[in-house]
RNA sequence: GGUCCUGUGGCCGAGUGGCUAGGCAGAGCUCUGCAAAAGCUUCUACAGCGGUUCGAAUCCGCUCGGGACCUCCA
């Protein structure tokens, strides 16, 4: 843990220099998924994003409590069916019941988060386990004023709450750089809206209408707790009143993560978090992958390839790779044509690794020759860059340009005597730290099983007596009929010949 | 309208004021029975106009373009 990482806080809009409150250990939370709908290419973002995150503080020794919620209440329909107002009518093994919804759709999450080869959360907590949580900490904002009952709803005092902790140098906004006054002539009608003292009042508990069938006692009567107060309650619970990190999509920095810095400093006298990372969107087209744009490839369209806009599948590790080989505050532009680029990559570095870890050349350089210093310098390189707010496009960058010495020495065309032992093993460890542990990068599962790798071995067996008998026609036949089917052999230097799938 | 981000070569994307990032695609060469793979070489850049500076993709200003948030949103 001495080493030094830097992130950037968007509290402060700067860089700074990472130090946990109570180190080792650091408690990190992340706003999870609303499970109202099955997941889509922006959602795997964050997950990725702050996956990375993880892994990487893991590596550097922290002890990391990791909080991702599941948002599983709230008003929600199902696509094609209204989850909700069927209730008067039907019996009920007729209506969807909205636990069945949202268990639907939060088996799905976990599923393609199993794909991506993300680290599960040290605790997922779900909205619907935390009701009370939720209803103590409104009933603690009542108490100290800043929140008004008005018909069986709660609201949060935005105003009070801003003329208060202004004074404090915590004005609402801090977050997100707006400016209270400036918000006031937003004219958007939302229910009820006339319930609420001022515009930016936001809800904190919602009464519940007869037709509204997720609904909870409380204090107030029957209904359901806002937008915002489930990841207050859920931080605060597992992680205290102060933590390290809180991270989400950048959509979310207002007004959900403002919202969440005014009611847990109500409650704890104390901003939630140290440091706020937000991660870019997904863009396609330029525009924002979302909902309302009625653009999104849903995970299970990418993986399968059966979106319009895609010409083929493209594996979660493809996505994975694609998502690292940008800086996570940058927007990223989806289209067919850069997944492609990002699925031949990733190819080509894996089999650098692959090369890499197989094989250990007898090297003869007894110096540091000027090879041997590239390697050192962009391994150095590397790691600065991952320090310096998780550059991983950086990494990545750095290490394929080491990908030309790897396969160099493989096939003989770097010599034996440019480059010594330990940097192989260097670039073996940094390719196992970075590409495995903290990218979390694997191989794709390829279906071959023993007797798979066997039946090629006999396929390339009779090539190369072919070849030596000079019998093109049998070994192109076997090397053509093998590429139809995906399977792509190597001839190499030596005489070998190795397979890749396709 | 308010707040903020952004504009890099055919495409995607890093870039701490001085050292052609990187990937994909294109071209040439080496290797090869021929290919593929691999290696080497190579062509297209910093929206525009000013300013600061010995020097700017990078800092400042203006203009134009794109985007996000202000409403559920990753």
């Amino acid at each position: 843990m001495t080493k030094e990482v830097f992130v950037y806080n968007s509290l402060s809009r700067k860089k700074e220099l990472f130090t946990p409150l109570h180190a080792p250990f650091v408690g990190m939370y992340v706003c999870g998924p609303t499970v109202s709908g099955e997941s889509h290419l922006g959602h795997a973002r964050p997950f990725i994003t702050f996956d990375i995150v993880y892994r990487y503080l893991l590596h550097l020794g922290y002890k990391v409590r990791y909080v991702r919620n599941i948002t599983d209440a709230g008003h929600f329909e199902e696509e094609g069916r209204a989850a909700e107002d069927k209730i008067s009518s039907k019996a009920q093994l007729e209506r969807l019941e909205p636990m069945e919804l949202v268990q639907k759709y939060t088996n799905l999450f976990h599923w393609a988060m199993l794909q991506f080869n993300n680290l599960e959360p040290s605790i997922e907590p779900t909205a619907t386990g935390h009701i009370v949580e939720q209803i103590t900490m409104i009933q603690r904002i009542i108490a100290d004023g800043f929140a008004y009952e008005v018909n069986g709803s709660v609201y949060f005092d935005v105003h009070k709450y801003h003329q208060v902790f202004s004074e404090k140098n915590m004005p609402y906004g801090i977050l997100s750089g707006r400016n209270l006054e400036d918000q006031l002539d937003t004219t958007r009608e939302l229910d009820n809206q006339d319930e609420k003292r001022n515009k930016n009042d936001f809800a904190l508990w919602k009464n519940a209408p007869p037709e509204h069938i997720m609904r909870w006692p409380s204090p107030w009567g029957e209904g359901f707790p806002g937008w915002h107060i489930e990841c207050s309650a859920m931080s605060n619970k597992y992680l205290g009143k102060q933590f390290d990190i809180h991270g989400g999509g950048m959509d979310l920095q207002f007004p959900h993560h403002e919202c969440e810095i005014a009611q847990s400093t109500v409650c704890n006298h104390v901003t939630p978090a140290k440091y706020w990372l937000h991660n870019n969107m997904i863009t396609i087209n330029g525009k924002k992958m979302g909902k309302s744009y009625n653009n999104v490839i849903k995970l299970s369209e990418l993986f399968a390839g059966t979106h319009p806009i895609l010409q083929q599948p493209y594996s979660p590790m493809t996505i994975r790779f694609f998502i690292l080989q940008s800086h996570y505050r940058s927007t990223l532009d989806f289209s067919n044509e850069a997944l492609q680029a990002s699925e031949k990559a990733y190819k080509r570095l894996m089999e650098a690794y692959q090369v890499l870890r197989s094989t250990t050349p007898a090297f003869t350089a007894t110096t540091a020759t000027e090879t041997d210093k590239k390697v050192a310098a962009l391994l150095q390189d590397a790691e600065h860059s991952m320090a310096d707010d998780f550059n991983t496009a950086k990494v990545l960058a750095n290490f394929f340009e080491l990908v030309p010495i790897i396969n160099g020495i493989k096939h003989q065309q770097i010599a034996l005597s440019e480059l010594s032992g330990s940097s192989w093993q260097q670039m073996q460890q940094a390719f196992d730290t970075y590409l495995i542990q903290i990218f979390g990068l694997q191989f794709e599962a390829n279906a071959h099983n023993g007797k798979l790798n066997d039946v090629l071995e006999l396929l390339i067996d009779i090539r190369k007596e072919a070849k030596q008998k000079k019998d093109f026609v049998t070994s192109d036949k076997i090397r053509n009929s093998l590429s139809a089917i995906g399977v792509q052999l190597k001839d190499e230097k030596d005489g070998n010949i190795s397979y890749t799938f396709l």
